[in-house]
DNA sequence: TTACAATAGTTGCATAACTAACTATTTATT
DNA sequence: AATAAATAGTTAGTTATGCAACTATTGTAA
């Protein structure tokens, strides 16, 4: 388990086995506290908390996603109670998503979950540490996004 | 799109813009050279090229998923003849899976993709810098693996 | 030896992602 | 105004992931 992570090794960079036993203790965080959404799910909330009614489109360019997924999502979302699609008047082709009570509702919640699972993530790495991690992170995400939401 | 990325934020680390964009963007290369595989199962054939004839529950244990994610895997790369299963004559509860001349002969070719992708994904990157992110990457995992392959 | 527990793998169900092909609406061109 | 092109969103098909429940085999303990 050691050698895959090591210097010089790509697997774990391709993979993204941080970001994955990230999201999957988040998810689990949620469950332990009845929560019933999915990290996919909250991360289209995230969104909309920082602007309510954008178009789905919108999603797609915001959460780099694809338009298939960002349709199930608000599918699901809708399901869930937790948005509303509303069609918008100026251009019948958009969809506007607005969260519900329900949905805003649980932002509070989550984003505290969020910030502890991060912390519990980053513990014992220095401060500058994270701060040149995510630069580099941000700065291979911009060498790739070419092909990003289409 | 900036903003989601910025210092403070936290989005960007869970949901793991960065290794879903490097990901996508080997996918398309294998895709452009007409290989017909996915990333996920490249990531599979990686160990049985490392080490051949590992048991399933050994590449769950390497590729930090889950057992039928990788039964599933498996089910793939036998439909596509790049490993074949054997059953183990000491115990016939594992199965031993084993690579193919045409999933070996594979290996030279997109590991040198695999690379080149990663080149891209990291130009204009220190050395130094990619190291401490590794480090910093590492760290995050093992605090958080607990909950990895059951 | 019989019964129970642990391990390896499979199957079923739900969610999510990518590609490609599709409908509906709006914008641009002629 | 009529036609073509672009945009927003949906649907269908394949692959992958996570969870829970299941079978088969092996190991352990009474």
């Amino acid at each position: 388990m050691k050698g895959e992570f090591s210097k010089g090794e790509l697997y774990s960079f391709i993979t993204g086995m941080a970001s994955t036993a990230l999201a999957r203790r988040l998810q689990k965080n949620f469950k332990d506290q009845k929560l019933e959404i999915t990290v996919e799910q909250w991360s289209v909330l995230y969104h909309l908390w920082k602007e309510d009614g954008l178009s789905q489109q919108d999603l797609c360019n915001h959460s780099f996603r694809d338009k298939p997924s960002i349709t199930r999502l608000v599918d699901n979302l809708e399901k869930l109670k937790l948005v509303k699609r509303t069609s918008s008047k100026d251009d019948k082709r958009i969809n506007k998503i607005f969260l519900t009570s329900k949905g805003s509702k649980l932002q509070e919640k989550t984003m505290e979950m969020a910030n502890q699972t991060l912390n519990e993530a980053l513990e014992g790495v220095a401060a500058k540490d994270i701060e040149l991690c995510k630069n580099v992170l941000y700065k291979v995400f911009e060498n790739l996004k070419t092909l990003s939401s289409k």
